[in-house]
DNA sequence: CGAGATGGAACCAGATTTAGACCAATTGCA
DNA sequence: TGCAATTGGTCTAAATCTGGTTCCATCTCG
């Protein structure tokens, strides 16, 4: 609390000495702000933004940064150029976390989690560390703890899932696997989740786990990949049951 | 890991600041001041500050005094110049959780790439329609026609592996790929770009790229998996080559 | 007084921006 | 259909801006 209380008043500290100028122009700052506005929709899907001609007399710079602005956005794939046409704002498609849990269905998200989490559990067989066994450990056993609820099962579950992400040391690995979990845990899928999780099928996802951490200490790369592939299907199959 | 960070030299700060009166104008201060404003993220990661005649105009001091105040911020690695362009902020890499790309090294996006490509192809293979094909076989032609050009190959390299994306049918997936590509595109692997993309390599990946339609188009599962692994271990390679 | 810090100016080399011109593709209108 | 305007694509030369460096006068403080 003390340590909150120290930051905040150096933050007060520095917000009342003046300020240093902030720069806002040339082509970073430019790309910067465009770039901002597209992901904030200000420019919507498929919406052609003002010629290059107009967006350089508009934010009072030339043509050519402009350009090297556009080209910037347009690797990043925000844009795209049409010559003799136009710039089109190519992202904003599923522009949020919350719209692409709409149109993914449950089996999409299965396949979807079977790439990744086959990588996963690849780079733990060789990245895990003792410490992070002891973190997937504590956390499946908590996991076993609640095999009659299907609200904490998913919860625990994750947590698992994502100690098991972690085990990777691979920053951008976890990063998806999080994304992957928000669009999980959304609501379409909420009402599902009391038709699956029976106490037998939590069961038995329990001892896939069990096998899965097991394989992962005694460093069986082929065995791990099997293992999650199994567990997977295994959701799949599950899954389409409960579809019809 | 930042807020550790922020916490501690917060508290140092702080108990500097009850030490005697200190002069606000001079290099020392200015050093305090300017140091305090960027480890406070007033000013973000890469961010370009003002230029040293504009600070020392801003800070009523001369052009001098400022350089030595950025001289050392830079030997703290606070700051990085760049003669002819200007003073960028090197620190602050873990205050934007968004910006993965900055915390992401070029190995490891290609062991998530891995991950989601394979499974990309898995499901192209049963899942790509004539008109898809049309479309990758397009983007190829394009991708060939720029071997000497890392900008447009990058370009065009991405335009044929979303392409092939989009053949899986899964939104999910092809948002994901999608998320991955701006990391990819982001700053700071554009120097590296140069490095890597050599007329012979972007040949040897336009033939590997060439196999991989070839294999999808006659739904060759297994070939494809094997095609696309083999594209990404030469690219781990490469990157490895250019890195180490 | 003297040493060190500061201010101010000039110049350099390289990076970036600017301001054009012209081309080719696209679009809309007559 | 065909013309004309508009758009992005490309290129170039000049201007501007940036940090890197040097030199010297001035100021501060022991």
């Amino acid at each position: 609390m003390a340590d909150l209380h120290s930051v905040r008043e150096a933050k007060r500290l520095v917000s009342f000495s003046t300020a240093p100028p902030r720069q806002n122009n040339g082509a970073d700052g430019l790309t910067t702000r465009l770039r901002r506005a597209i992901l904030a929709g200000q420019y919507t899907f498929k919406e052609r933004l003002p010629s290059e001609r107009q967006l350089a007399e508009h934010f009072n710079t030339s043509r050519g940064t402009v350009r090297k602005v556009l080209q910037r956005l347009t690797t990043m794939n925000l844009v795209e150029q049409r010559a003799g046409s136009g710039t089109y704002v190519r992202y904003g498609e599923f522009a949020d976390r919350i719209d692409i849990a709409d149109v993914t269905s449950p089996l999409e998200l299965i396949d979807v989690r079977s790439g990744i989490e086959l990588q996963i559990v690849r780079l733990a067989v060789t990245n895990a560390t003792v410490v992070d066994i002891e973190h997937m450990t504590r956390a499946l056993d908590q996991l076993e703890q609640c095999d009659h609820d299907p609200e904490r099962f998913t919860q625990a579950d994750s947590e698992f899932h994502l100690a098991l992400a972690e085990s990777t040391h691979n920053p951008l690995l976890v990063w998806l696997y999080q994304l992957l979990n928000e669009v999980r845990s959304h609501a379409q899928w909420r009402a599902m989740k009391d038709q699956i999780l029976t106490p037998e099928r939590i069961n038995r996802y329990n001892r896939q786990h069990r096998r899965l951490l097991a394989v992962i200490i005694s460093r069986d790369a082929d065995g791990a990949a099997k293992t999650i592939q199994q567990h997977l299907e295994q959701a799949r199959r599950d899954l389409r049951g409960v579809i019809g």
